[in-house]
DNA sequence: CTGAATGTATTGCTTGGCGATACGGCTGTA
DNA sequence: TACAGCCGTATCGCCAAGCAATACATTCAG
């Protein structure tokens, strides 16, 4: 029961079950301070910073505080505000650095580079999407969408339905059932049924195609990378231009080559 | 005066200087946990992430589990430790994305690939070391040090030296003193006064250039961006191998592109 | 000039986090 | 096969670290 002289009531405990003795709400709460910018496209002022990390502007200001002297924020260059820290990169190099898959990923991908001149990219998989872990551009890059740590849904993304299409059917409904499916463009399929048909179409062929579905004028194909159980770990794509390829072209050049990558 | 009763003296008040009534120890911890992994080359179990980030067990204990839970650390896929979580590379997006430098970088950087093929970085200032922020690979790329948040010293490579150049001279001896130089080869030029001269002829030349330096066998040369007040904040930087050019020949192609790119 | 932002600083109360300790499950080895 | 030494996990009582509220100096827009 709330006791009557508790200035406000902690009907919000600030994410987290209850009763967790383990967990440790101001760490949480300073990770929730850095999430914040995930919903931001510009510097945040700290009253922003509070709204989205729903805490009061109090906490916002003794979080801001503490991560800007570890280097994990700074202000904006023009001091309107606050921006993720580059002491944060030093985190991306020992996630991909440590993390095994992208290790022997790595050699693999700049082999295949050798091949094929289409962007090549290797992403990891992380249940509704895939997030880019190994990137190498091909000549014509246009968008700057192009960076590392980006994530796409995994239901409309030939990375993502590589990776589902490793799962047990049941499981990879249950992920495109969790996902709102939204249509990026006139192209994307957003019929869960339909969806596990391209699935079953891409375990049949080893390999997903995509066409449109997440970016107009962009034919796309992956291959799961799967540990020993089959489990997937993520995905090995290679996009390239319908300008300049038919998708049949494409896929009898471009997914031999993932293919082999994909076995090592 | 500490107090006999306490049963452990307060004396580590486990860094930052006591007495900043907004800093927020918990949050600190929280992120000392994950630059434990700056020291690791593998998974690290419960007790080595105590003694890296120099906190007792149970500490550990509770910011693992924390941060286990929000996907900023995971079990290693062997169930033989911890490692950075996914979720990490999340603010890596967002850094790189927010970053005013990088955003007018990009397309640059992007246009530079087509007059040229060796190898194009571009990285940010971080004081002593310069954090590899854009990275478009060569056709052969041998090792793997090739991932997006690496950094490298200041003092020894071209991309820093470039950045160093920028700085008043007094600054940048600074900085210099401040480094433990290190003779990673032969080459490494590790006296002060002598780089302050590099860096005086970089001044006047308009890029830096490093061979054998930092790594055998590599020519490079860097050129830095500077803001409106003529400070630096990252760097353009292109290698080559010593193998396949001299480096007057590499300097003479390689330096016109990458100063019109920085002009921008 | 005013009103609403911004970022910064202070304070007293209390609960969240602390550190010690214990435990069961592996693994390697003596 | 026993044992030592790790591992990860779980519990608990105490108290100072962190909390929310509040105040304030600036800056900017209307």
């Amino acid at each position: 029961m709330p006791d009557p002289k508790r200035p406000h009531s902690s009907v919000a405990s600030n994410f987290q079950a209850d009763a967790d003795r383990l967990f440790v709400r101001s760490a949480a709460r300073a990770i929730h301070v850095l999430s914040a910018f995930h919903e931001a496209d510009g510097p945040l002022s700290l009253s922003d910073i509070a709204t989205k990390a729903e805490i009061d502007r109090s906490a916002a200001q003794r979080l801001v505080h503490t991560l800007m002297t570890l280097g994990h924020i700074r202000r904006s260059p023009d001091d309107r505000g606050y921006l993720p820290g580059l002491r944060l990169l030093d985190h991306t190099h020992d996630t991909l650095r440590l993390d095994p898959v992208v290790q022997v990923a790595t050699p693999v991908i700049l082999e295949m580079r050798k091949s094929i001149a289409e962007r090549i990219d290797f992403s990891l998989y992380d249940e509704t999407r895939v997030i880019y872990a190994l990137r190498m551009q091909s000549k014509r890059e246009t968008f700057y969408a192009t960076l590392v740590g980006h994530s796409v849904p995994t239901y409309c993304t030939a990375g993502g339905r590589a990776t589902l299409c490793a799962l047990p059917p049941e499981e990879a409904r249950e992920i495109i059932n969790r996902f709102a499916l939204h249509s990026y463009t006139s192209y994307t399929n957003v019929d869960p049924d339909s969806i596990m048909n391209s699935l079953e179409q891409a375990r049949r062929d080893g390999f997903a195609q995509v066409q449109n579905e997440f970016v107009l004028g962009e034919v796309a194909i992956g291959v799961p990378v799967v540990n020993r159980q089959g489990r997937p770990l993520g995905a090995i794509h290679i996009a390239g231009s319908l300008s300049e390829w038919s998708a049949e072209d494409f896929a009898r050049r471009a997914a031999p080559i993932a293919q082999e990558a994909a076995r090592a």
